[in-house]
DNA sequence: TTTATATCATTAGTATACTAATGATTAGTA
DNA sequence: TACTAATCATTAGTATACTAATGATATAAA
C-alpha cells in the first residue's frame, strides 16, 4: 500500500535546525579532511587533545564530559590514541576508579599544525562576512543552545528518569 | 614520556566552528528525544520521511545525495524502516539497478506529528531572540557552507583523486 | 562497621557514518 | 555490435555515537 495524499510540506531551508545541521557537517568535513592531510589525526582526536592541550590530566569521564559523548564512546579513541603514542592513561594514586589522562611530547608536536589546519578553515569559512554578522550568529548560537538544553532538562524535571537520549 | 611544555591555546568558545558544532549537537539531541518520545522513530528517520514526502519514488541514490549521507550508509536505515514498514522498494520497471521508495499510509499518519516536533523545537530554540537575529544568523550559515564547500571543491580540483573524506 | 548507593572505566550490543570492493545493469565508445 | 566505462545497491570492514550491564572502588547511611 503507498501512500496518494497530499501531505504536509515542513519548510526545511528555513529551519535553523536545518541550516545549524547542515553547516556543522561541512565544517566537521572540511577540518576532518584538513586535520588528516596535513598532521594525520582525525577530527574526535583533534577534541581530546584541544582539551588536554588546555587542562592536563583529566580523568576520561571529564574529557568525555567536555567534549560532549559518553564515557563509553571515548574509550576506543582512547584506546587508538594511546596505541597511536598522542597520549597515556596514568592510574590516579589515591583514587583506583580513575585514570587520569596526559599528551605526549608527539601529540604536542602536532599541535601547533592542528591549529593552523583550524585557522585555515576559520578563515575560509567567514570569507565576504561582516564581522558583526559572525559575532550575531555566535551570540544568537549560544542563546539558541542555552533554550535547547534548558528545555531537554525541563522534560528530565517532570518525570525523573535516567538517560534517554540516542543519536541513531 | 609527558609534556610539560606551556602549550599555545585555541580559543574554541569564539570559534564558529566549535559553536555551530555544539548547537547542531543540542538540536539532534532534543529533536531525537522529541521524535523518539511522540511519533516512535528516530532522527535519521525524520531526514528520509521530510524527503520522500517531498518527492515520492526517488531512488536511493538521490534520498542519501538529498539527506547528505552516502548511499551506502542509508542502505541500513532504509532496510529497518521497510521493515518496520514505514515504507517499499519498488524495483524500478526501465533501469534495473535502482530502488524506488514510496512512504506507506503508516508513515504518512505519522507526519504531522513529526511537524509538530520539529514546530515544538524551533519554538522553544529561539525564544527571547528577535527575529532580525534569527534572519541574519541563517543567512550567514547558508554563506559560511557554501564558502567551505568552495574551499573543499578547491582542493579536490588540484589534485583530482576519488573521494576524501572520512568523518572519523 | 557493615551495608547500600554512587561513580569510573570497561564491555556488549546496536545505530549511523565512512571507504573500498562486488555484482548487476546500463550507457558510451570503438 | 562488442567492449569498456559508469552507475546503483549491496556487503565488508572500520570509526564513532548511544544505552545497559559489569566489576572495582569509593562514599554515604544505618
Amino acid at each position: 500500500m503507498i501512500s496518494t495524499l497530499s501531505m504536509i510540506k515542513y519548510d526545511f531551508e528555513n529551519s535553523v535546525g536545518f541550516v545549524v545541521n547542515t553547516t556543522a557537517k561541512a565544517f566537521q568535513r572540511s577540518f576532518d579532511v584538513e586535520l588528516r592531510k596535513n598532521v594525520g589525526v582525525s577530527l574526535s582526536q583533534w577534541r581530546v587533545v584541544g582539551t588536554l592541550v588546555l587542562q592536563p590530566g583529566l580523568t576520561q569521564k571529564e574529557i568525555a564530559d567536555k567534549v560532549g559523548i559518553e564515557g563509553a564512546t571515548l574509550v576506543p579513541i582512547i584506546d587508538k590514541m594511546e596505541k597511536e603514542g598522542l597520549l597515556k592513561r596514568k592510574p590516579d594514586s589515591s583514587d583506583r576508579r580513575i585514570n587520569r589522562i596526559y599528551l605526549t611530547p608527539k601529540a604536542d608536536s602536532l599541535w601547533e599544525s592542528m591549529i593552523e589546519c583550524a585557522l585555515r578553515i576559520r578563515k575560509h569559512s567567514a570569507k565576504n562576512i561582516s564581522e558583526s554578522d559572525i559575532q550575531i550568529t555566535l551570540e544568537t548560537l549560544r542563546k539558541i543552545s542555552k533554550n535547547l538544553v534548558a528545555f531537554s532538562d525541563l522534560d528530565k524535571t517532570i518525570i525523573p528518569v535516567k538517560k534517554t537520549h540516542r543519536m541513531n
